[in-house]
DNA sequence: GCGACATATGTCAAGACGGACATATGTCAC
DNA sequence: GTGACATATGTCCGTCTTGACATATGTCGC
């Protein structure tokens, strides 16, 4: 967005900015978000890389399809703990998880 | 330990290796211990860096004394996501966090 | 010895997270 | 349209994690 448009916007009473800006986060609770979204957004992709469907995946995790699905939706109701175990499920090592959780998301 | 000192205590019927192959962990098990403990090693450093006490670490991440001490003692009760939390409020940023999740261990 | 302080260990009630299941939506091919 | 498949969303209930607290151990200086 152009600064021109975001003052024209603000103007009008918006508030322009990402969503930790929006929800006035704290940098380590934005840096916990970002992390989320990263590993969720890494871990489908290498899903998808492996042929794998989230029904398949799921049974290799001992876990449920609808539980895959909120990992990879970044539902609140998942914690880091499964994300990593998730990747490391479908392959990833050690440094695969340190990278994705480094990731840029924004 | 050199491969002789192995060989004679194998033969007298001890098993010789590290945590994991004792307890047979799986990679992915593996890979999450040593995640743990990276982290926790990780946090002592920086807290004591920081000078500061596990009072008044767990003051500012909203927990106790002795759910801290779990932290660094690389207790089972606790989770990753508690872990890095923690690092996050030393100062630690997403950056520090992927780096100390690598961190060699062993 | 004895306080004062830092850290470790154990327990427990309350809340968070998990898998399971039902159900909804979406997208194909036929 | 309909059946088959992949994914999304919501709820339930048992289990795991949590902060709080008590208590133990360790280490200083005095």
């Amino acid at each position: 967005m152009d600064v021109k448009k975001r003052k024209r916007l603000e103007a009008a009473g918006w508030t322009v900015g990402d969503a930790a800006a929006f929800l006035k986060l704290s940098p380590e609770e934005s840096a916990l978000v970002e992390m989320r979204l990263a590993l969720s957004r890494t871990l489908r992709e290498r899903r998808q890389a492996a042929g794998l469907t989230q029904t398949a995946l799921a049974k290799q995790l001992g876990s449920s399809q609808s539980r895959v699905a909120k990992l990879e939706g970044g539902d609140a109701s998942v914690s880091l703990e499964l994300l990593i175990r998730a990747l490391l499920s479908v392959g990833a090592s050690r440094k695969d998880v340190a990278h994705a959780l480094a990731r840029r998301v924004a």
